[in-house]
DNA sequence: CGCCTTTCTGTCAACGATGACAATTTCAAC
DNA sequence: GTTGAAATTGTCATCGTTGACAGAAAGGCG
């Protein structure tokens, strides 16, 4: 009985003696063997694994999304890891090449801020990657992003509407200019309306940040009466210290989220928020990844995908 | 120049001229190689890997712990892949089969239900765990815990002596009775008071699992007047189901849950909390898997970590 | 029974690194 | 110039699996 047809077996390929199938599968069980999975992937090039690379695990999207690519993947069979990076080049590029030197079949990446090349790089090397959020032409790598500019637009006009004037941005630094497309939005959708936008403050995108976002801002335009904010985490933040500051939400101040995390019905008061739908993102970077892993091609078109005014009580 | 040269480059071992070093160092740069991490872990039997295994990403608590317990071992220069297991014990297999094969030094597991078993036959396939908030004697099976018992009690005295007699518990249908630890506790702070306490009704530890076990509560006992929940996660779905019912929190109904996690203190009322302390609980994991990483031995003596009252506005 | 086809099983090399150890070079000291 | 020890580099086997292919066994047919 050689190792050959014990790999056979494993394997369930054609070619074996159901006598002798039955006979390795006792063994098997009797001596509780299990294959090395890194012996399988060092000459298959192949784990049955796929990485997802989230920048901050604390953003309650990255657990929700995470949780609906995991069971998307494990329809194929495969096993999800989940890693972050810190919104840290750097740390990316450890994680990836971690997941690159494992022979993932492929990784799922919230960018860090500066790391298309490297991006690029791991493309070359053989790594299939989906990007979310931003738009990276090349071989090997998918994206996949919502339409944050339409989300901002149809945010902006819902504070319109409800009659608000003066209507500031709190904006994510981790963003680059490239990736700023909820600021685009908001700034298109003044120029729509003929009217001038508030100021626009970055910050970094967790309640700390919100908070302190709108610190500046108040100080920086204190008759401020809406706040459209970079994702919900912040969203919260901010009407925490619109509220420290003795102003109520949505009546003095209105704000609007994106996202639309769980936990937003939660709050008090419930945010208004664009929703990016996490399920509907699974669904397509799961998509875009098995279609690069079954198929021969290494290009995949970019998905935009549409968003929804979620109307609640912050705005 | 041979590969056992570069080889010798690339893990700084003693030994080579620096001459031939530098020669290497360039040719790796020029040529953009990188070494096969699955090949070296095929034959040294380690990564620099860690993995955290944990039931659920959803719940708040688990991705903040996660950021602590990467941050602490990436200081070891590893990097830290998380999995979850939706507390079901086969997907906890297949992700335990998957690290352990991929040679991690080590996992750190918030063990599904009934899993024990299947812990310990990991353990003698030679991996190394740490299993969070359960009690396993076996031989490379590290044991960490926080002191659920004393904090019950310690959420149970608050409620008591705060005036309130009729304290109800809603528990979490996931946990096997040895690990029903804050139960346990429950019933003894009612002892040691000499009173007895309120109905106890088990439900699935999330937000939703949180209303549906307070509507239950509600019906077998109407007159409640507190209760303490499992984690803040079902403390805040209490919350909303006891508001829900038009009675308010907390004059009319106090809830007391455990964890602390972040949200606790931005939910309105912010919840009162026994805070079982991540950063805590990421110092003692980590130190118990270094030590198993390092030292010869694979017998590490139980942690029981301190916990705390945290009150806030619920109760 | 011989021959051919089909089915099953085994052998060997390879994946890319490292452990053990051997071979070579270097260099100081005699 | 020889010697010996230390420093440097190379060779070979190995980790556990699978791809390619060869060998053995089984079955069909004249």
């Amino acid at each position: 009985m050689s190792a050959r047809t014990v790999s056979r077996v494993v394997n369930n390929e054609y070619g074996v003696a159901e006598a002798t199938r039955k006979q390795v599968l006792e063994a098997i069980e009797e001596l509780g063997y299990r294959p090395n999975l890194l012996a399988r992937a060092l000459i298959t090039k192949r784990s049955g694994t796929v990485g997802l690379v989230g920048g901050d695990m604390t953003d309650p999207y990255f657990p929700a999304l995470a949780e609906a690519v995991h069971h998307r993947v494990s329809e194929s069979g495969r096993t999800t890891f989940f890693a972050c990076t810190g919104n840290d080049p750097h740390r990316q590029d450890m994680v990836l090449r971690s997941l690159w030197s494992y022979a993932v079949d492929g990784v799922i990446v919230f960018p860090a801020p500066d790391s298309i090349d490297q991006l690029r790089g791991y493309a070359r090397l053989g790594l299939r990657i989906v990007v979310v959020d931003d738009v990276v032409d090349a071989p090997g790598i998918a994206c996949v992003r919502f339409d944050l500019v339409t989300g901002a637009r149809l945010g902006v006009r819902h504070l319109l509407d409800s009659g608000r004037r003066r209507v500031g941005m709190l904006a994510s630094e981790l963003s680059p200019p490239r990736r700023r497309r909820r600021e685009s939005g908001f700034r298109a959708a003044f120029d729509d309306a003929g009217l001038d936008h508030g100021a626009i403050v970055r910050a970094p995108p967790t309640v700390q940040g919100g908070e302190a976002g709108i610190d500046r801002l108040l100080d920086l335009q204190p008759d401020l009466d809406a706040i459209l904010a970079y994702n919900d985490v912040m969203a919260i933040g901010a009407v925490r210290a619109v509220e420290a500051r003795g102003r109520r939400v949505p009546d003095d101040i209105a704000v609007v989220g994106f996202d639309d995390v769980e936990l937003s019905a939660y709050v008090r008061p419930a945010l208004t928020t664009i929703r990016l739908d996490r399920s509907l993102l699974s669904i397509e970077v799961t998509r875009a990844l098995h279609s690069f892993i079954d198929a021969p091609g290494d290009r995949f078109d970019p998905v935009v995908l549409p968003v929804e005014l979620v109307v609640r009580q912050s705005a």
